[in-house]
DNA sequence: ACAGAGCGTGAAGCAAATGTGAAGACACGA
DNA sequence: TCGTGTCTTCACATTTGCTTCACGCTCTGT
């Protein structure tokens, strides 16, 4: 099982990972928000382990924006010392899962961590698929009509989050921030990346399903 | 969203009832496991409670055979007086998903409901109907006797709004701070809109549809 | 019936967004 | 070192969408 963790202080997230680790699970580590989507969009993880409160860009604020994005459909389990339920509510509202308040055991979050991750697999598809198109999720392999589609990493990333979001409109800000999740998005690569993927859909005969919308942003539609 | 709470006690039953149900959420009554399994096998439920300790069989040994027979993939809430870990393993190895302990805060244990029953509900496709005209609120297509309508971003907005308030005369000031909620609206545009987009309906055979009323507003009626 | 305001109609103009393709920049492994 | 694949930038063409304008018609109140 493949975990997340969103913590800010070294040493809390060393003992954690420590944990977790020795339990059999495998365990990445995100210092701050940005990190966190970014390692997102790089990988697929099985449950999220989010501090509530980390520097810059909370770990609620996080969640909803990962949650907006639908990065993933992993659950989320908030980390927080605070024990209000304005809190809970803020916490569950904005897509968490579950809410461990510290001191906890660690058994206990490693309980919730086998509980959630366990109903995440069921749940979860191996494959993702729009239309004719298709996204093996283990082998990372797209294919179209039965052809393999040969796209740039990047390509291949800004596909499968319209496929993720498929049928609805994707903004150009989302697409920006999911392909360039650190720095700001070049000027004018995004166009270009955009015409690529349409030229390498247009030659399996797909061309028309990548949509532009002036002014909004992309969207992938399958008749 | 479908409750099913098991629990022995009438009172304690009682009061979750009133709560839940004043939440707005459907609740339905078992008082023991036999009661459960039946109801289990009778209707479809978003989330179970149970309490942990009930006479004849617990909720441990409900709650795993129902997991085993596969009478729901709902998760599970289960009630308990402990706070002992081995009380935890054991729920949550018998498939339950979530833990809490008396005495808990009733708002508590609706929050975790809504966070576990959001995630079990599949995304209903949303439409808006007025007459033969569609509009799929995840895609942001708009329709009309099957025919996909193409319109511009601002066609499509007022078009929109006149759906959500048909039948019903929509005053031409409250188009404008629509269209326009910022800025004052430019002086003709409006007109050059509302024809434009009859213009379009009448290509699908319902420029009749949309009706002005002099010197009132607009209209969107369907025969 | 009359004037004046509101509305329909269609074309034209403009700014911004997007499509298109090539060329340069960059990192990486052979 | 070179070649390869990838990403970014740039320039230009094209499209899109919004607004304005002119002209004639329709409606409303007096």
């Amino acid at each position: 099982m493949r975990i997340l963790l969103m913590e800010d202080d070294a040493k809390v997230m060393e003992t954690l990972v420590d944990y977790l680790e020795l339990a059999g699970l495998e365990v990445d580590c995100a210092y701050n928000g940005k990190q966190a989507i970014a390692r997102l969009t790089e990988a697929r993880f099985d449950v999220l382990v989010a501090d509530i409160m980390m520097p810059g860009m909370d770990g609620i604020s996080v969640v909803k924006q990962v949650r907006e994005q639908r990065l993933t459909s992993a659950p989320i389990i908030f980390l927080t010392a605070r024990d209000e339920l304005e809190d809970k509510t803020a916490a569950f509202d904005a897509g968490g899962d579950d809410y461990l308040v510290k001191p906890f055991a660690l058994e206990e979050l490693l309980l919730r961590i086998r509980a959630l991750g366990r109903r995440g697999r069921i749940a979860e598809a191996e494959t993702l698929q729009v239309g004719p198109l298709t996204y093996r999720i283990e082998s990372e392999e797209l294919s179209c009509h039965a052809n393999l589609l040969r796209v740039t990493p990047l390509q291949k990333k800004m596909l499968i989050l319209l496929m993720q979001r498929a049928p609805a409109v994707v903004p150009r800000e989302d697409v920006e921030s999911v392909l360039w999740p650190e720095e700001d998005p070049p000027r004018d690569a995004l166009r270009s990346h955009v015409y690529a993927l349409r030229t390498a859909l247009s030659k399996v005969g797909e061309g028309a399903m990548l949509q532009t919308l002036h002014g909004k942003g992309y969207q992938l539609v399958s008749d």
